[in-house]
DNA sequence: CCGTACTTCTACACGGCGTAGAACTTCTAC
DNA sequence: GTAGAAGTTCTACGCCGTGTAGAAGTACGG
């Protein structure tokens, strides 16, 4: 479902369908997801033509941002939080913080 | 549901029961709880006489990390996920995170 | 106008979660 | 030693999100 935006163009449920063309998936199944996503506020819409072309409102990474932030706000102590997410994440990861932090 | 290890002691279903007895849950609903989250990896228990004494296996802010790295290993792009979280974080938790860093 | 493309509405199965009853085991107190 | 209480397990039910799709409506193109 997520790897819908996969790749981040705007577009159409017939697009999408094709996209992922392995699965068989009915069109109206395909409607279906990207009306959920769109209540949920996760995709917009525009009419083009007939059809509609949908796009990300957050790209995947922002998306992931975002959940991580909401898991977070679920701490009551949040430098402990993060301090236990340090530790148990790559040390890359922490590489990459600490460039990001400069 | 996850309001249990507010106070992480090992504790017996009588005691969570107890604890939580604003919601005058029947005794089988916490244990049903109990023994799903045990399941699931979240707690550990021992016999203590005729009952079961309940222990956290992670504190909250561990299960909160491990949430957190959990989403994050869903990005493709680690570093730009990690980017876009430290953006949408309020200042103070970056600079949490500096002084973790070290 | 008629069909094809597109959309909306409705539906169903499945799994997780909050809730709890019924039935079984085991300890304790008489 | 046996009855009742404490504890546990098994089973179940309703609700909701999600993956799937059919039926029916709308609209555009030839």
């Amino acid at each position: 479902m997520d790897a819908l935006w996969a790749a981040p163009e705007p577009m159409t449920a017939r697009e999408v369908q094709d996209a992922l063309a392995e699965r068989e998936l009915a069109t109206t199944t395909v409607l279906t997801v990207l009306g959920r996503l769109e209540r949920k506020g996760l995709l917009a819409r525009a009419k083009d033509g007939r059809a509609h072309r949908y796009r990300p409102k957050a790209s995947r990474e922002e998306h992931i941002a975002e959940l991580m932030r909401d898991v977070l706000d679920a701490a009551p102590d949040r430098s402990a939080a993060l301090a236990s997410f340090l530790g148990s994440v790559p040390p890359d990861d922490r590489s990459t913080l600490r460039d990001l932090l400069g």
